[in-house]
DNA sequence: CAGTGGATGCTCT
DNA sequence: GAGCATCCACTGT
C-alpha cells in the first residue's frame, strides 16, 4: 500500500552490527541472508556476549575465536563437533567478543543448489541448524573473517513484520538457561520449535 | 514419536 | 585426553 519510494531491498551497513548482540539477535530474524544468491530470511539465531560463559571469546583470545574479537559486521566461522560448518556474525567493537550464531533460515533462493549440497529434498531439513544451513550455503572455514557488507554475502532488511519469540540456547551445557535463542514463532523451518506458552 | 550413540577434527582447564 | 554453540541413523515404544 505504500508508494515505492524506499527501496525493497535495502542492505543491511555495518552499523548495524556495532550494537549489541542482544539488540542484533532480534533485529536480525527476518533479514534476508544470501551467500553467492543463495539463501532466504533466517528464522532462528542466538546471542552470544563478552561476558557470556557460553561464548567462544569468553576465555579469551586464540587462533579459532580470532575473528570474533576483530572488527563487527564479520563472519566467524568455527568447526563444530569436527563435523559442521557454523556462522556467526560479529557484533559490538573490534576487541569485544561477541557474536550471534545464525541457526536457521527459509529457504528461498538457489533452493537447487542448496539441494544439491545437502543431498536432501526436503525443503524443511535444508537449513534447519547451524549446521545444516552452512552446508546448503556452502560456507567452510574459508569465509571466516569474510565481511558482511559486500559479496558473496548480502543482507536485506526485512520487508514484513516478524513475531519474534526467544527461549533457552541449545546444545550449551553453562549458561544453559539464558533465554537468547530468539525466531520466528511457529515458523515450519527452526531447527527445533519454541516451547509453547501454556494454554 | 523418544532416546541413544557414533562420526569426526580441532582446541586447550 | 576431554569436551565440544551438531547431525544422522538406529533402536524401542
Amino acid at each position: 500500500m505504500t508508494p515505492e519510494d524506499e527501496s525493497d531491498t535495502l542492505s543491511l551497513g555495518r552499523g548495524f552490527f556495532a550494537r549489541s548482540v542482544h539488540e542484533v539477535a532480534p533485529d536480525l530474524i527476518g533479514v534476508t541472508l544470501l551467500f553467492d544468491g543463495v539463501g532466504g530470511p533466517i528464522v532462528e539465531v542466538e546471542a552470544y556476549d563478552h561476558e557470556d560463559p557460553a561464548a567462544h571469546g569468553y576465555g579469551g583470545r586464540t587462533e579459532r575465536n580470532a575473528s570474533m574479537f576483530g572488527p563487527p559486521a564479520h563472519a566467524y566461522v568455527y568447526r563444530s563437533y569436527g563435523v559442521h560448518w557454523c556462522l556467526n556474525f560479529v557484533c559490538e567493537e573490534a576487541g569485544v567478543a561477541s557474536a550471534v550464531l545464525v541457526r536457521a533460515l527459509e529457504p528461498r533462493h538457489g533452493v537447487d543448489a542448496m539441494r544439491a549440497r545437502r543431498r536432501v529434498d526436503d525443503l524443511r531439513l535444508l537449513c534447519a541448524g547451524p549446521g545444516r544451513l552452512c552446508q546448503a550455503l556452502g560456507i567452510t572455514r574459508d569465509h571466516d573473517g569474510l565481511p558482511l557488507d559486500r559479496p558473496p554475502v548480502e543482507l536485506l532488511a526485512r520487508e514484513d513484520d516478524v513475531e519474534v519469540v526467544s527461549g533457552p540456547r541449545v546444545g550449551i551445557t553453562r549458561a544453559a538457561e539464558r533465554p537468547w535463542r530468539y525466531g520466528v514463532a511457529g515458523s515450519r523451518f527452526l531447527s527445533r520449535p519454541f516451547a509453547r506458552r501454556r494454554a
